[in-house]
RNA sequence: AAUGCAGACUGGGUGACCGCCGCCUCGAUUCGUCGUGGGGGAGGAAAGUCCGGGCUCCUCUAGGCAUGGUGCUGGGUAACUCCCAGGCCUCUGGCGACGGCCCCGAUUCCAUCGGGGUCCCGUUGGGGGACGGAAAGUGGCACAGAAACAUACCACCUCGACUCGUCGAGGCCAGGGUGAAAUCGGACGGUAAGAGCGUCCGGCCGUCUGCGGUGACGCAGCGGCGGCUAAACCCCACCUGGAGCAAGGCCAAAUAGGGGGACAUAGGCGCCUGGCCCGUCCCCGGGUUGGCUGCUUGACUGCGGCGGCAACGCCGCUCCGCCAAAAGCGGACUUCUGCUGGCUUCACCGCCGUCGGAAGGGCUAGAUAGAUGGUCACCGUCCUUCCUUAACCGGAAGGAUACAAAACCCGGCUUACAGGUCUGCAGCACCC
RNA sequence: CGGGGUGUAGCGCAGGGGUAGCGCGCUGCGUUCGGGACGCAGAGGCCGGAGGUUCAAAUCCUCUCACCCCGA
């Protein structure tokens, strides 16, 4: 994920926070506001309860990359929140949570994309033909 | 050998696909960026922020005070609450020895001899120590106890009185009991009873004397013998201006020249002095929370010689950069080989480590909601179970693979840490 | 990242070298027809953890672990 895909600004997070739409399951929260440039943004927020800096900077990766195999509309900013078992949870786990929250949320492009949650195995090679 | 203690080191590897952040180069560009190629991208603690510096600003940070810190000695260092070496104290193990006490045995009692234990002393190995001053002054030492810092309850002794076992006057000191701590411990003398009052052995103190040592200190002599507490106030010696890269500088944008207070013998910088500044200083309130810079190359390090016990310092050499050259400044770890030890082997070979010799060479994180990754496969290392083997080896399955991530940069300290390596010391059995 | 502070009973807080307290809460008894209020009695703490100084540490010192506050 590039430099201008990431949201920036104590002003915009609170506001996304306050004005935003939101969905969650049992690992993440994402609230999401539609904004007026052309790309979508994400930011992540993972506190200090999930656990020191190694563990925080790893769920942060992890959560950039399950984004990035989403194919996202543009338009939107999107905030996600760790809960607890963020921290311990597999990459397979988070992908799938992300995944959930995407969908449920609206923000992916449904086209195209022909095979279904679940099947890491056809992943790299779906982002590879596409 | 196992194991334990202390010290030092290491902190998994390879490949595939998909990604992230800087740098260099070339090309395109609507100057916003995009693409090709190359190269770089977390640690021993990056952590805690406990010390010390560099650097920046505060008008200068000059002198003194205050505040704060340090505290055996000598050295190292840019500096240090750091490091090295030494002194002293203390704990522990070994060895030796004078004396005291206790126990056992032998000889007919006293006594002597032998053995063992314990205390003290000497020497040696290892561990630990915030280790100036209590003889400048002030304070504190609860409860118990007669008494907690100058005192005498019981006991002891002398004298006197009488109601004849008590009272009074005096001497005396630590035998009793209390306590964490009670006037140096033991023996002998001495005495009315006693007392370092005296002698011997030992302990402690000294701003005393001599000798040795750079010094802490040691040895000998002399004088003496009421504590503890300075991580209580304090005294002495030395150091110390304050804030911190969110320091500081530039650009852009935005809000606004707002309110309160202080002032001319004034105000400001902790205080004073010096010096400096001036319509300034302090507080409150409002606005902007963007970019660039600082920003990555630094008290770092290779080899040799000399000095040093060591920590470390000085000089020289090779290569590279600043730069075209000189001078100057700055920077830079691998290979080969020898001795010896270990593993392996019938042996050679091979592997690993300490020490030594020779040769040549190379370096570089710079993010800013914070890059250095995600997934998969294979191989290492360790553990468990099973198979195999006389045993080692070997094979299979399962599990484990830590602690933790730069944020201006260094030097330390402290704390966390899977597994592994090496050195030193202790160390059963076995062999000589 | 830097600077500063706080940990004591279930909760909120005192105590700053000599055996640990206050208020609310809790338990039991009394009072009341019953409850509340009130009265009496009681339980509950190795003072965040480890080490040191001291005869003696919640208190003094060092290290450490949590939590909180401030900042161009």
């Amino acid at each position: 994920m590039q430099r201008r895909h990431r949201l920036t600004g104590s002003k915009r997070f609170s506001q996304i926070h306050v004005e935003g739409s939101s969905a969650a399951n049992r690992l993440l929260v994402i609230r999401y506001l539609a904004n007026d440039s052309g790309c979508s943004r994400f930011g992540f927020l993972v506190s200090k309860r999930i656990g020191n800096a190694v563990v925080r900077n790893r769920v942060k990766r992890r959560l950039r990359e399950a984004v990035r195999l989403n194919p996202v509309i543009d338009g939107w900013d999107a905030l996600f929140i760790a809960r607890r078992g963020a921290g311990t949870a597999k990459f397979q786990e988070l992908k799938d949570a992300t995944d959930n929250l995407l969908r449920r949320a609206k923000l992916v492009d449904a086209s195209p994309q022909p095979t279904g949650p679940g099947q890491s195995v056809d992943q790299p090679s779906e982002s590879s033909a596409t």
